[in-house]
DNA sequence: TTGTATGCGTTATCAG
DNA sequence: CTGATAACGCATACAA
């Protein structure tokens, strides 16, 4: 393996002088870097991220912390566009990411989550889908230990940022738009997880429609869950004229519920998951474009991690209508 | 940070003998063990994996290489198995393991690949779905410069092995279940891609079984794309009794396309994914155990990083009937 | 502008 | 059985 040292005796300077180059040090003369670049680019020399998150105490490294959800679909497809994301944003910055699964750090304390991502050299962290019951995470981004965003939810302090669409705004306009097609008057509106921060977002969005246009709201909670979803359909679609879900895989539930009944009522998600276009019937749903929100997220802890205060980021999202034609390949 | 030199420090003890005691080195008396694992605990000290990294040239860390493929809900779910899969054995074999995607390596020579690992500290490598295409990863392996697993490619040498089911006699499996049930005599079978490795051991198991009931057997490339089978399917189904497919998502691609034709022939899939449950029409389909596989693929690492030789291991498959009722969660 | 020396937290070697 | 001490590869304060 070549090392740094190597590097350095083979163009006749010091470890040091090397160093200065690679990292872009101002007080370097021209004809030395030129010679130490030379011989990098000759040796096909890689400086060893691991020695150099020891012995620095400035970059760092990166974590996504990812939940592992193997019960649905959905959460995987998600995922995934997250962490790739992530990953191409990363290289861009030349930042170095691992990526961290939930279930590593499930059964640890904060102190033990903490020495954990310390003992890894991490200094910034990307959290995905947190959730009120996650108290130790909450821990964590109070501590202030670590530079963070947290993706779909309003986490914000000084070293904390939160990344997510307008999940209030985006409910409203997806609704909105499926009830004044279909000019529905009574809205049964299946509600995510009592724990998930976009949950009440998207039950504001829901309620201010509502009350605008004077429409008679039921809610539901459909707690995320497909099955829940069809269960709810089953008791409650009859005595009303649409049913709007605040996750796609709900949304298909109730989809595949009113086919079994025999009955029509409009449907719509929110998410724009490929697996909508699988149903066979189209539905409306928000478009979260969830490589970009990753993107956006390692932005944003990049600019956390230059000493940046933590803000409130918001990314855009389309309606759209989901179909078999568009996304098989 | 508590780091070994407090520990060290408290229990009133060298460094070294903390450092043997954590790694369960022979020769430490019962009661220092006692009394620096005592001080372990109360501090809460978790050793620090880049120094030990960076310090030792023993175990090291494990990468799972994955490809990130976004066009396809299926690799999402497999992928996500396989990575929750070997991060729960890593755990239990206390290796520290880090995700590689594809993306990262994509655009470097074997040499750059090298050096990248290297710089990560890694020792040991486990590749998920190689493809014949894959230069770099195969000279890799041929390097002998890591300890690999392959996943689902026949692999082997001193430093590698491969894990995977019985491609073949899945498939023969899986297909005579299907004809037989239905009675078929004409077969079309839609392959995968040509540089994937499993493509070649499935289709053996295919002529193999069409040999010994004598059945017509015509091969079409589906490429493992939905579209494609889809396509295939509207062509040259009618001429045949049934779709064999060698992936799921062909299989679906296939079912649908007979839906819209309007004919029946009896379709099976392979993989046992959710995704398939979706489709409305119950298929047959071999299913993996893509968390097992993992497993058994961390396992096999681990013991050819004590410095076991390559080999083949295989792991069972079993076939499937995939309903709704069975996915919904 | 360049080089020297020290330390990061750990493991490994070798005396004691 | 235990304890100094030298690496590991790199960054950096400080000296030259």
């Amino acid at each position: 393996m070549v090392s740094i040292k190597d590097v350095a005796k083979e163009a006749g300077v010091a470890i040091s002088t090397v160093s200065k180059v690679l990292n872009n040090y101002p007080n370097v003369s021209e004809s030395t870097r030129k010679k130490v670049m030379d011989v990098v680019d000759r040796l096909g020399f890689v400086p060893n991220a691991v020695a150099a998150s020891l012995s620095s105490k400035r970059i760092g490294r990166v974590a996504l912390l990812i939940k592992l959800n193997l019960n649905t679909q959905a959460s995987d497809e998600i995922s995934m566009q997250y962490i790739s994301g992530a990953v191409h944003r990363a290289k861009e910055l030349q930042l170095d990411v691992i990526t961290v699964f939930t279930s590593m750090i499930d059964d640890m304390n904060v102190e033990e989550v903490t020495s954990y991502f310390e003992s890894q050299g991490i200094k910034g962290i990307i959290v995905y889908g947190l959730t009120t019951k996650d108290k130790v995470i909450h821990k964590l981004i109070g501590s202030g230990r670590f530079k963070m965003v947290v993706v779909d939810a309003p986490m914000v302090n000084e070293t904390t940022s939160s990344v997510s669409i307008d999940n209030k705004k985006a409910q409203y306009e997806i609704a909105k738009k499926t009830i004044t097609e279909n000019k529905c008057r009574k809205v049964l509106y299946l509600a995510g997880e009592d724990f998930g921060y976009v949950t009440g977002e998207r039950l504001e969005g829901i309620k201010k429609l509502c009350e605008e246009k004077k429409l008679k709201l039921s809610v539901r909670n459909g707690n995320f869950s497909e099955l829940r979803a069809r269960q709810l359909t089953m008791r409650y679609a009859k005595n009303n004229d649409c049913v709007v879900c605040a996750s796609d895989l709900m949304a298909i539930g109730a989809m595949k519920a009113l086919i079994d009944m025999d009955i029509f009522r409009p449907v719509c998600g929110f998410d724009g998951i490929i697996l909508m276009g699988y149903v066979g019937k189209q539905m409306n749903t928000v478009k979260q474009d969830f490589v970009k929100i990753s993107e956006v997220a390692l932005d944003e802890l990049n600019r956390l991690m230059k000493g940046k205060e933590g803000r409130k980021v918001t990314v855009p999202h389309t309606l759209v209508r989901m179909r078999y034609e568009d996304i098989i390949s």
